[in-house]
DNA sequence: ATGACGATTTACT
DNA sequence: GTAAATCGTCATA
């Protein structure tokens, strides 16, 4: 249970705000084609709560063909576009038709960092001058930096070959949660002001706010 | 078919 | 601190 060995399906199988703590820590990895792994410690994270959550793409028990994914069983990626422009991945989990899920809002990045370096560089290159803590900062920046978009919703966790998440390999305990309010979701009303948000005390990788 | 709106980021005043 | 960018998704018709 702790030496970059894949978490299992009943790891995933935990309600979301159980998950959203136990998810810091550990290592999102992102197999690109070429076969080269782009990886980041999870450092900051929320859960979403399902049919009562007014935050919840599944709110009320929304099911369309983009929420589909969460009805899906624990351990698969819910990936969505919003904004136009950018991408955020979440961690179904609960039971299978339960549409809960954790959402990834940051990283430590620490596998293939010249590639994500280069994924979130903008114009010609700017890449080389981007700053670590900006690499994978925030929900899309961080789907940004790995390669992360529509295509793999509704993808595996456990044993797909694109997206997986890792144990890591220093397990150390002595780790110190922050929990706070979700991020954007203003229109939530009751449920925006929600301790839902964890992050991992001290990371300089986390996004501002 | 149409219109309103984002689980955000970046650039600029 | 404020605002622009930019288009898929969903509810309404």
């Amino acid at each position: 249970m702790s030496d970059g060995a894949r978490w299992t399906r009943a790891e995933f199988a935990a309600d979301p705000v159980t998950l959203a703590q136990r998810l810091i820590g550990a290592v999102l990895v992102r197999t690109v084609a070429s076969g080269e792994r782009l990886a980041g410690i999870i450092v900051e994270t929320e859960a979403y709560l399902g049919v009562p959550d007014k935050a919840a793409h599944s709110y009320g028990g929304r099911r369309t063909a983009r929420t589909e994914p969460m009805y899906g069983p624990p351990g698969t990626a819910y990936v969505y576009f919003t904004y136009g422009m950018h991408h955020c991945m979440n961690v179904v989990c609960g039971a299978q038709d339960e549409p809960v899920a954790v959402l990834l809002r940051a990283l430590d990045p620490i596998e293939g960092l010249d590639t994500m370096r280069a994924n979130r560089g903008r114009g010609r290159d700017r890449a080389a001058e981007m700053k670590m803590t900006d690499l994978c900062s925030g929900p899309a920046k961080l789907c940004q930096a790995l390669a992360i978009d529509r295509s793999l919703s509704g993808s595996d966790l456990v044993d797909g070959a694109g997206l997986s998440v890792e144990h890591h390999p220093n397990t150390q305990g002595r780790r110190r949660l922050v929990n706070t309010p979700r991020i954007g979701v203003g229109y939530a009303q009751e449920w925006a002001e929600m301790p839902l948000r964890w992050r991992l005390e001290g990371s300089r990788h986390v996004s501002r706010n």
